[in-house]
DNA sequence: AATCTATATCGTAATATTGCAATAATACTT
DNA sequence: AAGTATTATTGCAATATTACGATATAGATT
């Protein structure tokens, strides 16, 4: 036995787990946070910033990209990787209803 | 070789990386979603909800006990576990600014 | 066409996560 | 004290993730 019984659970839990597991990796919180800052499209030039190889970086673009977080097109011979901004709304409506619940009851402790 | 470069990489963003992670697990969501569902504490009482056996649950409640998502402190024969109002405005806040920047600027594809 | 540049994929080793049965620990109840 | 209920820990098997060298692919440039 292990790991993997992802399928018995909602769709719904499954998908933001997916959301959140993809920012679960300081490597990608770090991608987000560059494509952020650089306001524009990056290719692996994220190779010169993050300590991690190429193929590994190439990598966490497509985990990021495969949940939708990141949206990646060709680009004259290199590729333009940026946000999506409909994926970070989503990931924010998630946390915003949670906290909005919290404040809204009592505590328990 | 293989993994953990965890260490080369900034402290906040080890640290975000590591909330998400904790969400990053249907099991961890729906245990969330319980908390905030029954508006109380939970003990292992989820056991009945989730299709996981106890040790497990146990396991995924430390996992989010130690990165703070959730508190739990002893009560009566059992443990009260409910969630950490501040963790979850921690990550709200963060989505908050990067969605805000998103809005803020073009977006380029 | 040969070369350079940028990105992706393959193969594989190291490590981490997931899950559970068995067991332990703790506190409450009788 | 013996039994019961609740939660935690241990040990281990199955699986997933992380990382990278080597290699492949694709487009631009010479």
């Amino acid at each position: 036995m292990g790991a993997s019984k992802l399928d018995s659970f909602p769709k719904a839990q499954t998908d933001i787990a997916a959301l959140m597991k993809a920012l679960g990796h300081p490597a990608r919180v770090a991608i987000l946070e560059h494509l952020i800052k650089v306001k524009a499209c990056i290719g692996n030039d994220i190779v010169d910033i993050l300590p991690l190889s190429q193929p590994t970086i190439s990598q966490h673009l497509r985990e990021l990209k495969n949940v939708g977080i990141i949206k990646g097109s060709v680009e004259k011979n290199s590729i333009c990787y940026c946000l999506n901004e409909k994926k970070v709304e989503q990931i924010l409506n998630y946390i915003k209803q949670i906290n909005f619940v919290l404040e809204e009851d009592k505590k328990c402790c």
